[in-house]
DNA sequence: CCCAAATTGGACCGATCGGTCCAATTATAG
DNA sequence: CTATAATTGGACCGATCGGTCCAATTTGGG
């Protein structure tokens, strides 16, 4: 009975939050996200609410698909250290590849967005502790593999790294010379010894 | 000749910048600013611009007023990892204690405007350096007092203190524990070891 | 005292904002 | 083929956007 919708509704969702992703919030129309999306005005009304229903829809995906690719690697690959190195790096490629640094979807919502949208906070407080058990697993796959002291806390180890992840993806908006990004990086693995 | 300006053009200043501070760019209309500022349109137009000029030259205020407050402990305290750790307990105590966490301007201005505003991504990198060089200063401090070994590059070193403080300002901003936070900071600390 | 220069408030501008609504269209079920 | 239910495009809404402009006001210089 009736007609079916004619578009992919994740497909409209990643484009819009490619959108959101670039421009940020409160930058972003409307008519940006109709361009995106290529649907109506009704079509994104009737299926996504509103604008900041459509952005929190958007953050969740972001959570539950980009986020999960980012941390397979960090999951599977043995050497805990390497494996903590290759995600830094991973930004670090992406940030100095792009045409424009986008930085990472959930640290621009939290700087522009946490403090005024409790909702959209959540959903930021959610990644962070997703790319936190990610490094707090690894951290402990190199304390059993002796590679890092079973001293240390592996949650304040996991902590501090996704605060320096964060960090560089905010300084890496500036596009400073990818050598120097990457020297950060083994200074920020340094504390791990 | 002629009448006088009956306000205080840093002032004005100064509160446009609290708005642009809170609120972001986008988020902030010409009548937050002239709430703000308490002058009419006319007066703002007349005296800064645009509000895209405007914009430029809080941050320019931000560069050379609220910068250079933040460094002087950093430039006169004794001991260097002693005078860094208070750099970033600062920071700490001020995401903490404000009602909402506003952050640190240009952290901000780099992940909201950077990448499509030229004009502001200079004032941010310009901020960045003046961070990163007072941090060299204490490092090298550190080292010829051999509290820090001479073998690092204290441009490094630097660099990833400002990366690690921006990191920590983006996290604090879904509001974890100050506990946490502190516990980040040690392990920062740590890299210079 | 009066002229000149500068400031000031507010009317006004077109464009765009996010959002609503309805009539026309379309595909499915019977 | 028809009735039905859902989608769809686009007209339309009031509010607000950033910005311009001018007439009224206010003050200092001569």
């Amino acid at each position: 009975m009736g007609r079916p919708k004619t578009f992919d509704e994740t497909a409209a969702l990643d484009q819009a939050m490619q959108v959101f992703w670039a421009k940020g919030y409160a930058a972003t129309s409307l008519t940006d996200l109709l361009a995106a999306t290529g649907l109506s005005k009704s079509s994104l009304y009737e299926t996504f609410g509103s604008k900041h229903d459509l952005y929190l829809k958007t953050l969740e995906r972001y959570r539950d698909v980009v986020v999960a690719r980012s941390i397979t690697a960090l999951e599977t690959e043995v050497p805990a250290r390497a494996a903590i190195r290759g995600a830094f790096l991973q930004v670090v490629r992406g940030c100095a590849e792009a045409a424009e640094p986008r930085g990472c979807y959930s640290n621009n919502c939290a700087v522009e967005q946490a403090a005024r949208d409790p909702a959209a906070c959540r959903r930021v407080m959610e990644v962070f502790g997703r790319f936190e058990a990610a490094f707090e697993a690894a951290i402990r796959r190199g304390q059993t593999a002796g590679e890092i002291s079973a001293a240390r806390d592996p949650k304040a180890l996991a902590r501090y790294l996704n605060t320096a992840l964060n960090g560089l993806i905010v300084v890496s908006k500036t596009r400073p010379g990818r050598e120097d990004l990457t020297d950060v990086v083994e200074i920020t693995l340094k504390a791990l010894d």
